[in-house]
DNA sequence: ACAAAAGTGTTAAAACTACACCCATGG
DNA sequence: CCATGGGTGTAGTTTTAACACTTTTGT
């Protein structure tokens, strides 16, 4: 077992991250994407990744492979699961740890991800081809957006400080592929007190909404006791 | 990026797996540690642990360190957390990934345990000098027992096959270290449908219990799907 | 004036909580 | 016969789900 004598004797191993990068522009849930090789032909595409430095923590490492890949700093990142069978990447045994990100698409730098062939994809629409097994992982995250979707108002994370409630509410129906009905949308999200109206008015309609902003403290200390927030999980 | 240039290259890192074992012996909700290192004076305890073989999934690993510790297969095993702080392990730097495993106290070889010096602990009572950031392992792994089990029927694999309706009741009130109403706690299991009621009792009081045992089928399938179970997840 | 999206209230059904008595048996 | 733990029902409250009309304003 564990004691100073084994240390030097095992064998080590590769550690990488993979980071499911998930944003909403307005009516679709989407997943950033980046492509693979230098042939052109071959439309491979992969999550964005990285390797752990010797001197890095975990976090971030993820931390900075989403800054790389986005110029985004601060953003809602949360360790999703370890990836490690032995077969799951071909050229060495490599263990990766897959985190998702929860971002506000706007803000987002498209030059630097430009650089790095990175594309928006749409949930309901990922490609096919995939580098090794993150297919599992988008379709795990996926699953644990939705389920944590369902029970702590984290949905917020996707969109811009101040929203609408039409707004927030596409958002759910978009990562839960379905519709809400308007009034019971409201009244829910609402009971929670967590939303602070503000004065003033988004006009991208002619009647215009109102719009909102997270009481940042509230949020804080009640996120984790949103149980049952807008949909029950049951997939 | 990953390309095959940059394999060679990269550090390596040790991987390790720890174990949450939590038991329940018909009283209190339990976890199985071990006693670190050879000076006796010293009562340093540590979570179950063990390396990454080099041609070993990870939860392969995970299955073969609790099997090591006490002697059960097919037991109930669930990722919880990956933890790879550069200073979580003082001789070298480790990623530790942790599982927690839910079993039948009644059914481990007590005899391999105690070649181990291992020890149950009620989780009320948990030692505090561990090993690492094992305390923190042990945390969330309570956190993450009592979130599941609020939501998914996920009790019973710490009860034996055949179990009575007030033995799975003291289970959920020692996992959520509080009382439950004994007649909305059994309407509550017994409209899911997902237990077998027996013809026999068992008659460890007076008037005896009668057993059920769960609908395996159904269990699998619905595994997901009930939310709210017993008691809100609010910590 | 009309099209398009925002906003708002009621009612019936279901779920939850709190609560108290009888039953079967071993001692 | 009585102490122990098992088993069951009801009523009040809260939460949820279903549903339709009015408001604002840009065109």
């Amino acid at each position: 077992m564990l004691d100073k004598h084994s240390y030097a004797q095992q064998p080590k191993c590769l550690v990488a991250l993979d980071s499911i990068i998930f944003g909403f522009d307005g009516q679709q849930l989407k997943i950033l994407l980046v492509k693979r090789g230098t042939d052109p032909s071959v439309d491979t595409w992969s999550l964005m990744g990285g390797w752990l430095n010797p001197n890095e923590n975990l976090e971030a490492a993820a931390d900075r492979i989403l800054y790389e890949l986005t110029g985004l700093k601060d953003v809602y990142l949360e360790q999703l699961y370890t990836f490690g069978d032995t077969d799951r990447d071909p050229i060495e045994r490599t263990v990766a740890v897959a985190y998702f990100a929860l971002i506000n698409i706007e803000k987002y730098d498209s030059k630097i991800s430009q650089a790095h062939h990175a594309h928006w994809f749409p949930i309901s629409n990922i490609p096919e081809n995939l580098l090794f097994d993150h297919e599992k992982m988008i379709e795990l995250a996926i699953q644990q957006l939705r389920y944590k979707a369902a029970l702590h108002p984290l949905g917020f994370e996707l969109l811009p400080e101040k929203f609408t409630i039409p707004q927030l509410q596409k958002l759910y129906e978009a990562v839960f592929l379905t519709t809400f009905d308007k009034r019971n949308f409201s009244r829910k999200i609402l009971s929670t007190h967590l939303l602070i109206k503000l004065k003033e008015k988004q006009k991208s309609s002619k009647k215009g909404a109102f719009l909102y902003e997270v009481d940042q403290e509230k949020y804080k200390l009640h996120n984790n006791s949103f149980l049952n927030f807008v949909a029950n999980p049951e997939f």
